[in-house]
DNA sequence: CCGGAATATTCTTGTCAAGGAATATTTTGA
DNA sequence: TCAAAATATTCCTTGACAAGAATATTCCGG
């Protein structure tokens, strides 16, 4: 997993212009405005997210058009790939803990262990 | 998707010490020692990562047990789910390019367009 | 109850990056 | 060719945080 992709996407304004791109691409001016960033914030978080291969631009007339690009996100999804053996072995006790919550009644997690 | 979670892994060591605990829960001493991390700059990078959910501490002994928690991480399969469709429609037009390939003999990429 | 092992905290320093404001650059249409 | 729209860049200040070194804390066993 490539650190520079996290840390595009660790940053809330960053995060946001991914996911309005998920609808499709979007001009500079656009996405400054559906998200209420100021024009220079915009570009520059644009040029972040290009520089971490998130996105790619095409030019058309005066405009630039940013888009997704999914391989980083591609890449994500295949790092979590190995660590989904954890929660569906934890989804193996889901039975017994809502047995535990009908019992008592309680609406509090009870304290976990390990070992 | 939170981006405190992204922040957290954004850093390379402690991503090597997420990737780590996937292998089973681990002593501060011992994440140190295999990520040749010395043991103050150890503690600290647990210290984020259990402010951000990604793991959870036992005591045992003398020792502090860090094991990591799916649920962050399920959360980010969760939120990938809403890309998934972006790549997959990409690959609809894989055997496109791998027609193209054969024919020029090309190893490049053709230039992308898109609209 | 004391010494030492394991771990946590504090302090300092350097780097990175975000936001604001101002300005530069590019590009189009007239 | 020029003005204006769209976008990019620069400069500044500020805050976050990583690493190193030193020190504090916790806790077990003897």
């Amino acid at each position: 997993m490539n650190p520079t992709t996290l840390n595009a996407l660790a940053e809330p304004n960053r995060l946001l212009i991914i996911e309005l791109l998920r609808e499709g691409p979007l001009s500079v001016g656009e996405i400054a405005e559906r998200l209420h960033l100021r024009q220079p914030q915009a570009s520059k978080h644009l040029k972040f997210l290009s520089e971490a291969g998130l996105v790619e631009v095409r030019a058309e007339a005066n405009r630039r058009i940013y888009r997704l690009r999914p391989e980083p996100l591609m890449e994500m999804d295949e790092w979590l790939e190995s660590f989904r053996g954890m929660w569906e072995e934890r989804f193996d006790r889901l039975s017994d803990y809502l047995l535990y919550l009908k019992k008592t009644g309680s609406s509090l997690k009870p304290k976990e262990e390990f070992k």
